[in-house]
DNA sequence: TTCGTATTTCGTAGAATGCCGAAATAGGCT
DNA sequence: AGCCTATTTCGGCATTCTACGAAATACGAA
């Protein structure tokens, strides 16, 4: 028993650093609140400017936890559920160990 | 009904601004298996020199995300496990639109 | 085809990160 | 006091990040 295997550290932080960033975290729950919306939508309410805002969205796709969709001059974003449901498992899956009292050690 | 109240995307950000790196998400993944340890048997498995380790431990603590405890001349660090739990709140508090079909919008 | 709108890409500047070795600190030990 | 070990802090350097505005793209519409 124990001895879990380890989790894909690489895969974790490079989805954690995704979200690294307030404007990236209001860009996802946003896309979450809104189901999926256009870029000048999401501009619009994002304390930066548009291309900031954009080069955010390049960020979020490259790590898989948006995808957009082409749509005449506009692009139609959304959340990858499942992308953001693995970084959710990856962290469930950090041993936790002996959930026993309040804090282990220290 | 629905509109649930935002969450803290500083916050949030902040911390898994912290685990968004591979040696510091090692790290806590080996605070967790271990339960607490010294910078040494840390810095000792990890892939970078002694200083740098104690940096990433450095931005792990700021974030609250590990706490450490002075022994001697030596520093015994363990994780806040509540704090881990926090941003797995956050995520977890995540609008989820309809856990509908499987994708939502594009 | 020409115009207009939505977005991204480019170029740039400044701040922050990551890493290392060397030097500084902090206690325990003799 | 003086030495040893564990760890952090410092100085420096290369890289990456963040943000802008301007210029380039991509379509749809007139």
């Amino acid at each position: 028993m124990s001895s879990q295997s380890s989790i894909d550290y690489t895969r974790a932080a490079a989805l954690a650093k995704a979200l690294g960033h307030p404007v990236r975290m209001q860009i996802v729950d946003l896309l979450l609140r809104m189901g999926e919306c256009l870029t000048g939508d999401l501009s619009d309410r994002l304390p930066v400017a548009a291309s900031t805002a954009s080069q955010h969205l390049k960020v979020l796709s490259e790590a898989g936890l948006i995808k957009g969709e082409i749509n005449g001059p506009r692009r139609n974003y959304c959340v990858d559920t499942d992308v953001l449901q693995e970084l959710q498992d990856l962290l469930e899956r950090l041993p936790r160990p002996y959930e026993a009292k309040h804090d282990h050690g220290c």
